[in-house]
DNA sequence: GAATAAAGGGATATTATTATCCTGAAATTA
DNA sequence: TAATTTCAGGATAATAATATCCCTTTATTC
């Protein structure tokens, strides 16, 4: 039902950076800080976003991290992929290794095309989307006290 | 997106207690035996579910676990709530301490629905109803080569 | 009452996740 | 070239989840 803190963190990171103008990187240590998250997982998390394709890192004095492609074009999906494992959307509400539509658990037949809107959510949801909201101003990315969402 | 394991053998192990005739106790050892699971663990899960007021336990030789009320009156959504924190249906994705409908992240109205789904599957799907999935000998309880759904 | 079988409960061990630390490498600026 | 800034990467630490162990309590059987 809930993803793990580092998804979290890096769907949180990247929607923070797709808010922001591309091609200027972003740092690592603002990220951060804007999140309210610990900058040294964090750091860990961009790596290997970087490492996975979705971002791009330069080090240095201007350095920090970008986004490798368009906001548009990159899905929630695209991006738990990379934290959560390639296929865990596939693995059963039970944990049977072995669990499709002619081997199935008990909740299979329930549970299925729930998964299914889920899988279609994340699809469909984009980086620019949601950064989009964020920007809007109703839609808030971290718990903080003084609102993030500047510059639209 | 996924339950934890502590939650997968709970689950396993109440649908498997359901198929079993009631009032006579099942042993902790043969559950975790035709679940392929550790007894010692499932031993402590167990334990948690009795206090939590879903099982009866009996010491003793004709001891063992009993459902405390009839499986058809013990919804998934009960027993998660049990194994998972009381609301573990509330918690949002992205991890926000607060995300309401006021208040919220920005996949809050994409997931919102969604959610209700799963907690209205939850909601509906009783013990009794799973249990009679496993006895028709289309749905597996475990990962295992010899079937478990005997009896009917 | 003694032996046995089961859950109860506390302590401990193992493993995975989350988090921190430190040093090095690359880029920029002066 | 030297100083500074930032990411890279490895090692380590802290925490939480999972799993095991040991001993006690309770009930049954003999």
């Amino acid at each position: 039902m809930i993803l793990s803190r580092t998804s979290q963190y890096a769907v949180q990171a990247m929607i923070y950076m797709a808010t922001q103008p591309p091609e200027t990187p972003v740092l690592n240590k603002d990220i951060a800080e804007r999140l309210n998250v610990p900058a040294p997982y964090l750091a860990k998390i961009l790596q290997s976003l970087s490492k996975g394709g979705l971002l791009s890192s330069f080090r240095g004095r201007l350095g920090g991290f970008c986004l490798r492609q368009d906001a548009a074009s990159v899905s929630l999906m695209q991006l738990l992929q990379l934290t959560e494992g390639p296929d865990f959307t596939q693995s059963c509400l039970l944990g049977l290794k072995r669990c499709s539509d002619e081997t199935a658990c008990p909740v299979h037949v329930r549970w299925l095309p729930i998964k299914e809107k889920v899988i279609a959510m994340l699809n469909e949801m984009s980086l620019a989307d949601l950064a989009l909201a964020v920007q809007s101003g109703r839609y808030r990315l971290a718990d903080m006290p003084l609102g993030m969402m500047a510059e639209a």
